[in-house]
DNA sequence: CCAAAAGTGTTCGTTGTACACCCATGT
DNA sequence: ACATGGGTGTACAACGAACACTTTTGG
């Protein structure tokens, strides 16, 4: 077969930014490092891409590897690739950025990765250059969740808008007006009521709603506007 | 020095894709491919990246030897990965994406290059996946001018609003209200008037604004509204 | 003086925001 | 009955969309 004459043919890593939200807090899946250099430090969940693999299915062997889980929202998110990233040799690294609902994860396979579910506010310094590629993710989840409904994949099946809002207001940290949410969210026409109720609560129970997975599909590159302005990235 | 275990090092390429604006058409910069395999056909931009150099100066360098421009819009679009994209051997191609001011590019180097400037509805079918990578790469073009003032990349230092306006146009191919148009844009606080009038014109002669950079580098990341809402993605 | 392009103004409906009030539940 | 949290309503300001009129210029 021809070949490029070219000699620097190079490593090419994969490194995944899991996200999860617990009801109150937006959480990172973070292993300790199981190889040299760095080894037992904390970092991204990642591994080498195969040579029979396309990227994202490079990224969704890594996910499912350490999740259990398949189909769920996984999106490129930016390579990374200075010279010196990596002290042991040059590696470019494709990072992905994804949503998982936290309580479908097989917590054996976390458990036997040496990996935790850790608070966006409580996380380690990691290794390389993963905490600015953490930072970029979190960036990433903001302006996105802003415009588009993502934010229902860290959802369960079911959920109440209280607490769709308890996750808005972890991903920006502030709090929201209810009244005003509420009505905004159920203006989408995502949101189906299933006739349930919440029974969590201590007082009055909440309704229990699904998404309309055919709506979100549709509308899903749409511009919505799931945040007051003032929590846009920047105010104008 | 110490080596990952791990055997299937592969080709890096960068491919640019640049963008122009000549007063009427989007245009893209494209080459005549002067390697095997498919040489001679029309490709992006592209190289290999260099073993001592970052990613995006790999994009910088590949950009000022066709065109003679540094410190231009440039940005990381995506990298595309699967397994058979070139024929010649596994290769993954981190694309970038550039808006450069049409007139200031250096003729001679395109014109060395064997590259020409093409409209987008105008454009030959690429090599490899480079026409899945244009596609990407307008679709990204229309998503960021409608929210961010990006569209002021592809202009000269001093425009009209009607110039501006004409290039709002081509990007979404459609027309726009001349008169929301102008008030819409006046209201950015971007725009700055130089006091001298536009004499192209065999009518009235138009005011000569420059873009306000201090602020456009302070509100460059917030969310603006460019685009009437008929003509984001999709209609809600 | 007329056509063509640039600039300014007005009205109206929609949306966002800041509020107040009522309802359900467990203690 | 009352505290806690869930659900609905209203009023006002801000913005976007549609549309009319005036001004400048070259022929």
């Amino acid at each position: 077969m021809y070949r490029y004459p070219v000699t620097s043919r190079i490593l090419l890593a994969i490194d995944c930014i899991i996200f999860g939200f617990d009801g109150k807090d937006i959480k990172l899946l973070l292993v300790k490092r199981n190889l040299e250099p760095e080894m037992g430090k904390w970092s991204l969940m990642g591994g080498f891409l195969r040579e029979d693999e396309d990227l994202e299915v490079g990224a969704g062997r890594i996910i499912y590897d350490l999740t259990g889980l398949k189909n769920i929202y996984v999106e490129q998110l930016e390579t990374f690739g200075k010279v010196n990233r990596d002290p042991a040799e040059r590696t470019v690294s494709v990072v992905f950025f994804a949503l998982i609902q936290i309580e479908e994860h097989d917590s054996e396979a976390v458990k036997n990765h040496n990996a935790s579910w850790i608070s966006l506010d409580q996380r380690p310094g990691l290794i390389f250059d993963h905490n600015e590629m953490v930072s970029r993710a979190i960036e990433h989840l903001r302006y996105k969740a802003a415009l588009h409904p993502i934010g229902f994949e860290l959802l369960p099946e079911l959920f109440t808008i209280p607490q769709l809002q308890k996750l808005y207001e972890a991903i920006y940290n502030t709090p929201l007006d209810r009244r005003n949410f509420s009505r905004k969210l159920l203006s989408t026409g995502l949101l189906i009521d299933t006739g349930f109720k919440n029974n969590n609560s201590t007082t009055k129970k909440a309704t229990l709603y699904k998404l309309d997975t055919i709506r979100y599909k549709e509308k899903f590159h749409a511009f919505w506007n799931f945040m007051p302005d003032s929590m846009k990235p920047v105010k104008i």
